[in-house]
DNA sequence: TTGAAAGCGCTAACAT
DNA sequence: ATGTTAGCGCTTTCAA
């Protein structure tokens, strides 16, 4: 394998007997260049197979043609899809994205930011870990715009795109409360991120409009709290949901933070031969592939995670078309959609 | 907010009345730099809040500290747990890692190998989409090592990581057989890659050897096949079962490509009242997180993904070390592990 | 131990 | 329409 030397703009320029200069207009489709010699550059490039030196341009303009994107773990689906759908917009924009994920860990989050400023990304998308913001502060007032998802950071003046859990989870409590459920149950991880918070917020909100006063609020021990970006597990839901049924009598309804929990207690209830949903009504949340599915179907609120990606792609544009346009920071909550199926089917239909 | 110009080593020069060079050499902890000048330095240089300019670096040296990962579907979670393991073998060496997305469209794949090429990464990771090798021939020839990942493309002399779909297929057959089904039905997607071809070679292997007459291969049509990089839709899978289980004796079995398609195929059997494994026994592919929890639990063949990304990235790695090592193209497939559940449950179990 | 000079590949300003 | 000059921020000779 014979490792070719780059061709550059020089070695153009010198097999034409041109300037570099005219070769570099001709090659950005700038004017001021005759079709005839236009047309030889562009065939010596091709011949050449000439491709530009990202880097050797971006030195002189200053910023590079690239975005960076921060997140805490890929492999959640909620995060798979904003990475699809971020990387769909740089790319129509033209621009290359660096991803770079923190799995939970402040440490490897402020590296991340450095890491960014080196590369001279000329923005980024965000889902902060919620641990200091200095570094990021950094960006903003290098001028590196950036756009946070999912997670505010109240220190930072920047654009915030996140989903409105809170009124996610208040609808899908109504919706429990409305299919005849007299006892309800939040199954919630105990992590102290805003996403979980925002979702017990909702929950209260909708029992204390309903004066509900037969609730509870179970704290899930996950390994996550630990080992950062871990998936949610299943049996971490069953081990629990499999100790507390005794106690559920029947019309009682369990909501909980992820589908994946969902899971784990309709295993439980089926061991404990219990009916869904005429014993217990089960809610879920982030409507997984899965729940349409499982059996009987699972409710679950959908969330508009491509949406989310989208819209903090537009942001970002909008920020780095006006360059530093003294726009005031946007902060947009999407609307979770309630999807009611069969776990949370009404009493009269039962 | 002021948008401070960002410090150079210039900066740092001036204030302190040095030379650019000494700087460079002191933040770069190379030797020839007394303790005393390197501590003036690095205290000034923290105070300036410097952060070196990773593009003048690299085009001074040549090569970017970045790698390409080109994948079709970051949603599709078998990818994203690739890109999971890959991300983070390169944060651990240093690397930063620039996401490129196919969409399985060829034309983007192109895009995709010039954009690596212009940024200098130092090499890249690529799942291909299996239509033309020229742009990747390019940047092996532009000296940037390449490591497929999943699909193998003959006509490039580069490192391939991937799957034994055949071998996964062939075990999950034959534990089929094992337990005592006596028509097989292979349900797969209408795709010619060669995941979906291995995948029915593995299966026709046993049937072989086993001399098993009765038995059909059903492809399912998919909407991934015009619109690219779509998720398996268990629906799919749902209404072609439903019109098949008429013709399905009790022991029959059914293997399908994806646990997808289980999903879909167990609420068909639900709806027919066909129990599992008693009437049909199901296998699926992919293990993916619900599989256990399904009800009955699915058996299924698990895919190291997290292991083929952890490979790739060594051998990238190998690659990058000794320098255009002529060292031999590897050819690494790893071996799915067999899951068994409920859903194929031996007969005398049942 | 430090500095001066050159140059990576490109673009932007200013000639011509 | 084309060329010349300068410089982006850094590293790499080579001298001192």
């Amino acid at each position: 394998m014979s490792v070719a030397r780059r061709a550059t703009l020089k070695d153009i320029a010198e097999t034409l007997g041109l300037s570099v200069n005219t070769v570099s207009r001709a090659l950005a489709g700038k004017d001021a260049v005759s079709e005839h010699t236009r047309a030889l550059i562009q065939a010596e490039a091709d011949r050449l197979g000439y491709v530009p030196n990202a880097m050797a341009r971006s030195l002189v303009v200053g910023s590079a043609m690239a975005l960076g994107l921060v997140i805490t773990n890929p492999s959640n689906p909620f995060y798979a899809s904003l990475i699809s759908a971020i990387e769909q917009g740089a790319r129509l924009h033209g621009y290359s994205l660096v991803l770079m994920v923190s799995e939970e860990n402040p440490q490897n989050e402020q590296r991340a930011a450095t890491a960014l400023q080196r590369w001279g990304v000329g923005g980024a998308i965000v889902v902060p870990v919620q641990h200091g913001a200095e570094h990021w502060r950094r960006l903003e007032s290098a001028g590196i715009p950036l756009v946070l998802v999912n997670r505010d950071l109240p220190e930072l003046d920047c654009d915030f795109v996140g989903i409105d859990f809170a009124a996610g989870a208040y609808r899908a409590t109504c919706e429990l409360l409305d299919s005849g459920v007299n006892r309800l149950l939040l199954l919630e991880e105990d992590l102290s991120v805003s996403s979980v918070e925002d979702r017990i917020a909702g929950f209260q909100r909708a029992l204390q409009e309903r004066a509900v006063a037969d609730h509870a609020i179970v704290r899930v021990p996950t390994r996550r709290r630990q080992s950062s970006a871990l998936p949610w597990d299943p049996g971490d839901a069953y081990h629990l949901a499999e100790r507390l049924i005794g106690e559920l009598a029947p019309g009682a309804g369990i909501f909980v933070g992820s589908d994946y929990f969902a899971l784990g207690v309709y295993r439980a209830l089926r061991e404990a031969r219990r009916k869904i949903p005429t014993d217990v009504a089960v809610m879920g949340f982030g409507d997984h592939p899965f729940a349409a599915y499982l059996d009987p179907p699972l409710s679950s609120v959908r969330l508009p995670s491509a949406e989310v990606g989208a819209t903090a792609m537009k942001l970002l544009l909008r920020r780095l078309d006006r360059q530093r346009g003294a726009a005031s920071s946007k902060n947009v909550r999407l609307a979770p959609t309630l999807v009611t199926r069969a776990s949370t089917a009404r009493e009269e239909a039962r």
